[in-house]
DNA sequence: TATGAATGAGTCTTCATTCAT
DNA sequence: TATGAATGAAGACTCATTCAT
């Protein structure tokens, strides 16, 4: 409304910008609500405001937005992760709580979870982007398996698995409930999961430290 | 009639028996591999052995296959549960290690726990198929959960959340975990749920019975 | 239920006029409904109440079915025509009076003509069929116009057109009002066509026979 | 804008056009030829020199075509009427005489009719098409009626039946006669139309016009 | 950068017809 | 005669991608 932003109110590269997060936007909505070979480039451009051609400008395939989108899944989960990794000195009762916070973030965004999994699913198919899945994927499971060993050390006790193994369990937990959530029931995957996680830990052997 | 005919009237009902045996069976190899969108009806049959229409004369449609094989699903997962609820009476060691038995066959099959996801990832987009699916998920999450009950119940302690809950819970873990052991990882997932199963029961509340 | 008849409610040959007769009638139904293109095989014979191999024990092809249907109109056709012209020596307002009954039997079945219009339009596009179908045609197109002639001879009028030609004629019109009436106009066509006739013979030439 | 580019930019829409053109006129043959349901969009493409995808990037389903060509119909015939209709003031005998022309127009195109027949007879079988086709149907049978209505009022005679009623007559006369021309006859449907008319005409009671 | 017409391979499904029973 | 599973070709339509503008 002010008269100098008013009458150029997007610069050439701000509205190069917004076309491509308005298509990524789109495309991560359409890969969840249809999956990734269920949702058409046509749809994607179309539903987005733009033309296929507008599409190729700003990817070179589908799988280049898939791409895309697992990168910006990569960054927002490393996010996630360093805000409960910063409590290194800590205690315990201050990580589980953090955790909790945590916990309820997943139940946010339902779709969030259905990407990850339509990532997944894309992996296992792509060998191309298979390579690339798997970098986040690896790391992703190393930190939250840290954040899991800290917490066990903490509280003096013995995780029963591997904590990377732990961790990937708790995605895996994450995941399937967000499949389930898609069809009917009601959301309570976080509290779930840190039933879990509470359990495990009452269940670990207390370390022989000393 | 005659025992003459018979043998060759049995060998054509055979015959018959076959083929859909066949398509079904590369039907969910395709399924589990490709996913159901990405799995053609040209590629199941000509897998099979067939022509397409040797498939429509089989199923009406793609879809058919689809509740043909979550009818076996459901068969199966009855059978199984069948054996872990046979222990009504049994004391609560013995009704651990059958749970051990049972998760360790989970991983057996990864295939299986694939089909399982691509089933509901149809039924999150498909309404017809839905109706049917949300029955077998239904009473198996009943089912799985009354075990889950007796077990709490037999150890003296009370469920950190309602039964059902915990039931679907562990079929998301079991869920979830196949569809990472689809990429590469080894398997572990039925040690990983006896260990999430244990940690529960250790961490519940004690009944104030009597 | 008397115990001799009963047993044995149709003879071999009696059981297979009725199929062949059941296929038949269905057939013509949808033919008339769908066109002949549109009526397949597979529903012919399901809603006749057989398979699709006995559609193939009582006809060579879907084509046969197609002159079958035409060796009857053929027949009935001429059954009407041969009422019409047993008038030799009556007068002519006994003519006109006839073909009145005639005219408006036109009407009763709208689609004995919509056959007409499919035999004719597979005849346009089958060579095989056209040869047969010809025969037919140009026998009745004579014969009518037979009629037509003798009406306008005992009328002292003079045809101005030839008699074959008119006779084609109120055919065309009697066609294509049928394909009118199919979508959803009231039936008058017989009355159309006498209001033609009656035009027609106003509007002829007295014959100068002296 | 600039005069150089002009000439490029026209004969790209040019050639979008022309494309488009193509496409409906090879439809219009081949559903002519082999009617509405024995024509095939892989034909109509490859007959025009196109891919499938082209008819689909000018024509949103078979169907749509089938409705441009009922709208150049449409288009066609109103410029007809428009130019019988245009003779409000003139005396009869003019009006006979740009009939007469009218009529032979009639013939000079049998696919022209032969495409009226194959819209009448998909308006019979397509809900969807049936709306547009009534729509152009009652218009032209409002007109052409209307035309006939003034020439016996010309006259001073009153039709036999409503014009409207007789308007529908002709029309079917001029279908049906198309459809017996495709076989094999020769053409006569505008002289013979021109003898119903006037015997039409002569057979009608005069005006008790004071 | 953005357009959208055009491509060619691919989708699910239906068809007329054959053949072992 | 009658069955209906199986065939192979063809049906309408969609897709990811290219390319001239």
């Amino acid at each position: 409304m002010s008269p100098t932003t008013a009458r150029k109110r997007l610069s050439r590269e701000e509205s190069q910008a917004q076309t491509r997060e308005r298509l990524i936007e789109t495309a991560q909505q359409l890969f969840v609500a249809n999956g990734y070979g269920g949702a058409s480039i046509r749809d994607i451009a179309n539903k987005a405001g733009y033309s296929q051609g507008a599409f190729y400008s700003n990817f070179s395939s589908k799988e280049d937005v898939l791409l895309e989108l697992l990168r910006r899944h990569m960054a927002a989960e490393a996010a996630q992760l360093s805000r409960l990794m910063s409590n290194d000195g800590r205690d315990s009762e201050r990580m589980l709580a953090e955790l909790d916070v945590w916990a309820s973030t997943l139940n946010q965004d339902a779709d969030w979870c259905m990407l990850s999994i339509e990532l997944q699913l894309h992996a296992n198919r792509s060998k191309t982007f298979a390579a690339e899945y798997q970098k986040v994927w690896d790391q992703h499971r190393f930190e939250l398996g840290r954040v899991i060993g800290q917490l066990f050390n903490k509280l003096g006790r013995v995780p029963p698995e591997e904590p990377g193994e732990l961790a990937a369990a708790f995605m895996a937990l994450s995941h399937g409930l967000a499949l389930q959530r898609m069809s009917t029931r009601p959301d309570s995957s976080g509290r779930l999961i840190m039933a879990f996680l509470r359990g495990l830990i009452a269940n670990a052997e207390r370390e022989n430290a000393e």
